[in-house]
DNA sequence: TTCGATGCAAAGGTTTTGCAGCGCA
DNA sequence: TGCGCTGCAAAACCTTTGCATCGAA
């Protein structure tokens, strides 16, 4: 059976010899709940409001927290902002971001897994992450822009 | 016969209705020079030797023409700062990196460039350009870390 | 009791912007 | 000649850090 997510972060934080606080099992909460790619900024938002006297520092200090954990991944997508998405119980994925009107569609496949690390082996690297995304014109702003711009 | 570089900016912006100016002229002069991939800042110091006059806000401003321009590309390697590398005259390529000692090789696989257009293809999407990182320990750094930290 | 965590505000670093004057087309 | 471009400095962002205090283990 696989732990829940707050029992992985507290191992996590247990393991590094860190204290778990009110604070950050409230920010992991918020952050649970959330989905799609959160910035540090927006999270800060919302945890705000059960627990206005958090501060921004904590959020940061969390997330990344969250990120070494294993529990979130940090993805950016070009916008001055780092962004964070839940890693646990999620499949892998990577971006398709539409460069029109920003619509972001997670994709997936596994041929282009497989050949990553093979390129990775070729020179001799051993493979711990990575990170694509692809830029194009979705469906809608295709249409968009054939019918006359 | 190809264009160079330099009739390629001339024609963009003349095309965008932009004006060559003796800035834009050097920066380019000083990017072409250059290998690797360049921050801002380096630029600006560099620029900055023959023609210490012109000014950082000229640098972004030109850098992001460049990029527009399609003679060169935005990459982030996660350090704060945005980089831009030549397009021009180089085969297209993406990154390799090494978590431990950032050493950066350039890999390239047909075969997953041609996934992805399909990727994007299933999705309805017109793919425009990616960007593909792949994260991991370089051949050194994992003898180093097998040979005892 | 100890040492990490917190909140706040200040500092840091990168990139953008406002503006008056300049100069390319 | 007009409008885009430039340099400068200020502003705008996002993120980190210093510090006194608080509190989990």
């Amino acid at each position: 059976m696989t732990k829940d997510p707050y029992a992985i972060f507290s191992d996590f934080v247990a393991r590094k010899k860190l204290k778990m606080t009110p604070q950050r099992r409230q920010i992991l909460d918020v952050f649970l709940a959330e989905e799609g790619h959160v910035t540090s900024e927006e999270l800060y938002q919302k945890v705000k409001r059960d627990a206005s006297s958090i501060g921004q520092a904590t959020v940061y200090r969390t997330l990344k927290l969250l990120a070494d954990s294993g529990l979130a991944k940090a993805v950016e997508f070009g916008d001055g902002a780092m962004r964070y998405e839940i890693l646990y119980g999620q499949t892998h994925h990577d971006h398709l971001i539409c460069e029109e009107c920003g619509v972001n569609v997670e994709v997936v496949d596994p041929a282009i897994e497989r050949l990553q690390e093979e390129v990775a082996r070729r020179h001799g690297f051993a493979l711990t992450g990575h990170k694509l995304y692809l830029y194009g014109l979705c469906p809608d702003c295709q249409k968009k822009r054939a019918g006359g711009l």
